[in-house]
DNA sequence: GCAAAAGTGTTCTTTATACACCCATGT
DNA sequence: ACATGGGTGTATAAAGAACACTTTTGC
């Protein structure tokens, strides 16, 4: 959805992709935003995405595109939904296909032309795209509770503590330190690396990686 | 994906809709199936769908689509899966929005050229339509546990023991009467009408109907 | 020695599971 | 009268929720 494509190329069917890519920075949701170039919208923000072309899938578009334009590459995607309103785009025709992507904090260093944006300050964006956010919201947070989806935003070794506030940050609740422990090592998603967290000005932490695993879950939370 | 579109005027992107329709019938799930008219799966059977056009949304395509090819009309619809592979369609590249829809056993009827087959007997089918087939059945199946989507394979009203065969079916494995019966009425999602379902040769069975709501469930079942 | 986060068990409540018999009807 | 599915309760096991103090480090 941007430069490739102007009022006159634009004929039915134009596909696009959209992706809603989230990251836990500073312990607050965020998402990456793009400025959009077009003028009806501008000085708006919006999701990075393009056309699909005919030799690519989606998945290929999705993963060209947060190249380009987010400099994001092998990060966790999942295709969310397809959007197909008529006027969704006001040049034309635009049918797209909207992705989530999470990536860990690590890897959100600055792009020229992207912002990370805390997902309760993005405003008003571009196009449907504050729906397309909140579907990616929606679906994180549920998936959350049912799946392993998390260990995506986390480093590969972590501390519990760590992993329990990705949990609160999305579910936006508090959960108990006890009981988060135990419930997580009980279902042995994870396994201590031997290995601690030292220079903080506490008691040092161990480290935990995610044990590799093909299953779904169910009630992790 | 059908009659429409030929070798010749095929032209990117080529926008399709393809609807499983599932449902209950004598105890069994069913998936509605028509013949496909295309050379290259000559025999073959696949989903109903088509095009959608400039004009339409993807839910209004799958609406003409179901009316025209299958009969059916408002039914229970959900967007499952985009499906962009490159050549999933021999005759050029065509993409597919993917929809389950529920249907009750009460409005199977014969339609021409449409037929209700069991999901373990569906053979090969045209396209990649078995992997949207098991797309479906997957979620259906992971639906079932965590919100009432059951309800749109039930007549309006229905006796607790229906209720549980179909969750049953769905899930494929049994479920305890009583602990099924203890677990649904205090969820509050049905209420006994006061009616019975009389002429078997047993007991009359109460008759219940779902309760109106809005929110979502976990752990239905 | 003080601040800061790590780590650890027990009690109680709620939910899940296992299980068998009598009831009302149609034929 | 008998075959058929409808309808019901209790005891045990498992899981979830509530809750506070000691430990280890950096400064």
């Amino acid at each position: 959805m941007s430069k490739n494509i102007s009022k006159n190329n634009l004929k039915f069917a134009v596909l696009a992709v959209d992706t809603v890519l989230l990251s836990i920075i500073d312990g607050i949701l965020h998402v990456l935003l793009i400025d959009v170039s077009v003028p009806q919208f501008k000085g708006k923000k919006g999701l990075p995405g393009g056309m699909i072309t005919p030799t690519e899938t989606a998945e290929e578009a999705v993963a060209r595109h947060l190249s380009n334009k987010a400099g994001v590459s092998k990060t966790f995607l999942e295709q969310l939904y397809t959007f197909s309103s008529i006027k969704r785009d006001p040049r034309g025709r635009v049918v797209s296909v909207a992705y989530m992507g999470l990536v860990p904090e690590s890897k959100t260093g600055a792009v020229e032309g992207a912002v990370w944006v805390p997902v309760n300050k993005i405003g008003k964006l571009a196009y449907d795209h504050n729906e397309i956010v909140l579907t990616a919201l929606g679906r994180l947070r549920s998936k959350v509770i049912y799946t392993d989806i998390v260990k995506n935003l986390l480093p590969k070794e972590f501390t519990l503590s760590q992993l329990q506030e990705m949990y609160e940050i999305i579910l936006g609740s508090e959960l108990d330190k006890r009981n988060f422990r135990k419930k997580i090592l009980k279902l042995g998603l994870v396994k201590a690396t031997g290995n601690e967290q030292r220079g903080e000005a506490n008691r040092p932490a161990s480290l935990y990686k995610w044990v590799a695993t093909k299953r779904q879950f169910s009630d992790l939370i």
